[in-house]
DNA sequence: CTTTCTTGTGAAATCGTTTTCTCAAAGTTC
DNA sequence: GAACTTTGAGAAAACGATTTCACAAGAAAG
């Protein structure tokens, strides 16, 4: 028994009734190779030929065995992404923005995850290599030495989102956490606040965290303010750990007037606290968030914020791939601007 | 000039510096076929072939080239998920707990969003398999039928989510939207509400959307009350729409005194909607939300809703998909639970 | 001491493409 | 009109694994 069937047009199927290049050709009375050429662009095929191909594979519906493409011209159309998770708006509208572009460019997306675990990513990494991906995404600069050795020495692209530092890296894609950090101490400043708190997220393995928090009191210091006189709290990017930052800060003496949090989830937890807890924003304490998320708008008072274009960093991130690496020159960074987004849960030091 | 080089010690090495089982082989001293028998857990080789085997592959770093293996062994571990979106916190919950457990199990995750289009679907459907995904996850039961049977002809197990109708596809794992719908009914109900209203999700392409509002209907008509009475209106899951539908509401005569949001996103920007023009929740009316998240504790009144377990899907989807179709008997279903969770947004109708 | 199973091993076919090689036909140039 | 290009197309090699097939050598059975 053979493993193909021949049916009424001469045709032959795989069992599974997969579509093969082969079948295509057959139909449009060519051989695979010509078949190839006209499906991958390649013009030295004469015009009628073209056509019938064309035709035929619509007709068919044919789609290319991505296995068999990648096995023979080495190139898989393949990127992987190692995000913290995908249970935080920030990381998944990246992540959205890089599927869509990358899908429109001809490529795909492997996912996976590390949970803000430098070591698990090392893991997954180990893996996506595996899989034959050409690049991939990473989420800040800080990374294991080893990871980022072994993905050099296997030749893969290494692209860095929420940051403009490229250090090991190939490129990089985002915004100046430190420059965002520095601008919301001027904010604040500027608005008179003189005692003033930080619920920062996880600085370890994370430095985007670290960065925010090291521009934020930078600033502070550069406006004549002591950063050991500002208190920080660090904490998981979770409400909970917001709001039970807040009331560990609200009963410190003497009060800050203003609390910076590395992220809106933190913030919406913050001010969840102050609301049950009959704290009022702005008057009695100004909170400031980070990302500008759809909860900054809902929360009330809704929340001044950064606003991180995430979706546009991971379409520009896919931009970046579909290059091959010999058209740009060295490591190339695009940096992308955040924006203070001024509401109701900031305002001047109480007197 | 050839492309391989051959070094001192007498392996041959592609130009990339990737190693090939050739190369894992000539170190071992055996044939590329024992070496794969050995990486690949046969047990018909002998102990000290096969040692030697592991020690060279380690040495050497040896990863297997995906494409190579999936071409011939007609095996990706390969899994495909089509969500509308991860732009929205209930489909990026459930991918996360899908791709941390295929991880665990040793499976790689392809991601394509097809924003709330089915032909756009079926387009994405097509790029997976070209890929050589096994099996691919999908939201909902309603697809185009093409997709559908492209699917099943190229032997691609289908697995539907949010949802406990198989219909077309071979394994569904989700909640009963119409009872959820009827659930949400019987409340209102027993709150004595009689002008009740609903801001569903947009019904065309989405059985979730339809269901929900389905059972809703019928759950009010059980109940005595004309479904022709209900107004219904339909949006994208957008904060923007919950306030223009929800000024809608108010502007007609009489006033519904609940409404039912198809999802939280709605019921948050029908709540801020109230809030900003002086309409108490839930004395002038009540409003309930879908889905259980993060914003739903967040507004103020936070919102009572329906928890569904968005995260537990995507982890179950992961097990059915890492059993073979052998082992389960046919089409199998999983069902979870969805859970009323009452908060401040709904209170018994207004004298 | 044959004959018949095991058992372990290697050679070679195979998966579905892309790409190189080869060559015939059709233009050009002188 | 002879000697070159160019152009278009097919045959066949290659990509790197897995898997079938064939076959030695050794073990077990008669």
């Amino acid at each position: 028994m053979s493993s193909e069937e021949t049916s009424s047009d001469g045709s032959t199927r795989s069992p599974a009734g997969v579509v093969r290049l082969r079948d295509v050709a057959l139909r449009a009375g060519c051989s695979v190779a010509t078949a190839s050429r006209v499906l991958n662009g390649n013009n030295k095929v004469g015009k009628a030929e073209r056509e019938r191909v064309l035709a035929a594979a619509t007709q068919l519906g044919y789609v290319p065995n991505s296995s068999a493409r990648a096995l023979r011209s080495q190139s898989t159309r393949l990127v992987g992404a190692i995000i913290p998770t995908l249970d935080h708006a920030i990381y998944a509208k990246m992540v959205d923005g890089l599927q869509e572009q990358l899908s429109a460019l001809g490529m795909s997306l492997i996912i996976n995850t590390s949970e803000y675990d430098l070591e698990r990513e090392k893991t997954q990494a180990r893996i996506l290599v595996g899989r034959g991906v050409e690049s991939i995404v990473l989420v800040g600069t800080e990374h294991d030495p080893d990871t980022t050795r072994y993905l050099r020495d296997a030749g893969v692209r290494q692209i860095y989102t929420y940051t403009c530092v490229v250090d090991g890296g190939d490129a990089a894609v985002g915004f100046d956490n430190s420059a965002a950090g520095r601008m919301i101490a001027n904010y604040l400043r500027d608005l008179n606040h003189e005692r003033i708190a930080m619920i920062a997220g996880v600085t370890k393995g994370n430095d985007r965290a670290r960065l925010r928090r090291d521009g934020f009191l930078e600033g502070l210091e550069a406006s004549g303010l002591s950063a050991q006189d500002v208190f920080v709290i660090e904490a998981p990017y979770k409400i909970e750990n917001g709001i039970h930052a807040m009331q560990s800060l609200m009963q410190t003496y003497p009060r800050p007037t203003a609390v910076f949090c590395g992220s809106d989830i933190l913030a919406a937890g913050a001010v969840k606290y102050c609301n049950s807890h009959g704290i009022r924003i702005p008057d009695d304490v100004s909170i400031v968030g980070f990302d500008d998320l759809e909860i900054a708008e809902l929360v009330d008072p809704s929340l001044t914020t950064v606003h991180v274009p995430a979706k546009q960093m991971g379409e520009h991130a896919a931009r970046m791939l579909s290059k091959t690496p010999s058209e740009k020159s060295g490591h190339d960074v695009h940096e992308l601007q955040t924006r203070l987004i001024v509401r109701e849960s900031t305002g001047p030091a109480p007197a």
